[in-house]
DNA sequence: ATAAACTTGTCTGTGATACAGACTTGTTTG
DNA sequence: CAAACAAGTCTGTATCACAGACAAGTTTAT
């Protein structure tokens, strides 16, 4: 008497890129576009593209500001974007340690 | 000083669907097909598929048995995959509660 | 002022791939 | 022979990550 999907991984956060990100921003408070682009090694389209994708999930805030005569974009969690993640790990951590059932 | 791809999680492993399945399969040591069918909640032809993604990459076994004068494929984790989610889980755990180092 | 550099972002094309569902094959049972 | 079950194969579709070209705003150098 059980089954669930099983597969339920937020898949914005599951991401590989997505899943270094959030972690970044969740342990560093906030980083920029910049920090990003080094600690993931992804192009900046594609680092805008996923920051696109995780701001309009509501996931990260971003900020624009002008630091020492520059642009400076910063981001950081959003309160909803901290509980997903915690979501997200207690699911991985429940489907990958999971109870040892018999399975046929 | 420091900066390496950062994204390192085997991409066999980390997706969803195939998560699932290996993390059973290191629980429970077997698993028949329509077993994983109802853990996964896949269709058999896409369940089908990552079986053989996840057989031709070395980390599963897959035998073939008449059991009750029925077909039975069973599947298990190799050394190899066994290992490889281990290190899979080593990562994702560096990844999620890495050192907190100042951002930019 | 014009050029060069920096930061960020948009856009396009391409390749990979996850997925549903139809169809196939082989075996067993009525 | 027909119906049922197991396990695949195959096709078409949609998503999506990615690289890289180009655009736009600001600042610094000449």
């Amino acid at each position: 008497m059980s089954d669930a999907p099983s597969i339920v991984l937020d898949p914005v956060i599951h991401e590989a890129a997505r899943l270094v990100i959030v972690s970044v921003l969740n342990e560093c408070g906030a980083a920029s576009f910049n920090f990003l682009l080094g600690t993931t090694g992804l192009t900046r389209g594609n680092l805008s593209a996923h920051m696109l994708r995780l701001v309009s999930s509501g996931y990260v805030h971003e900020s624009k500001q002008i630091v020492d005569r520059k642009m400076l974009t910063e981001y950081r969690l959003t309160p909803v974007g901290r509980k997903a993640f915690a979501k997200y790990r207690a699911e991985w951590m429940r489907l990958t340690t999971g109870p040892k059932e018999q399975a046929t």
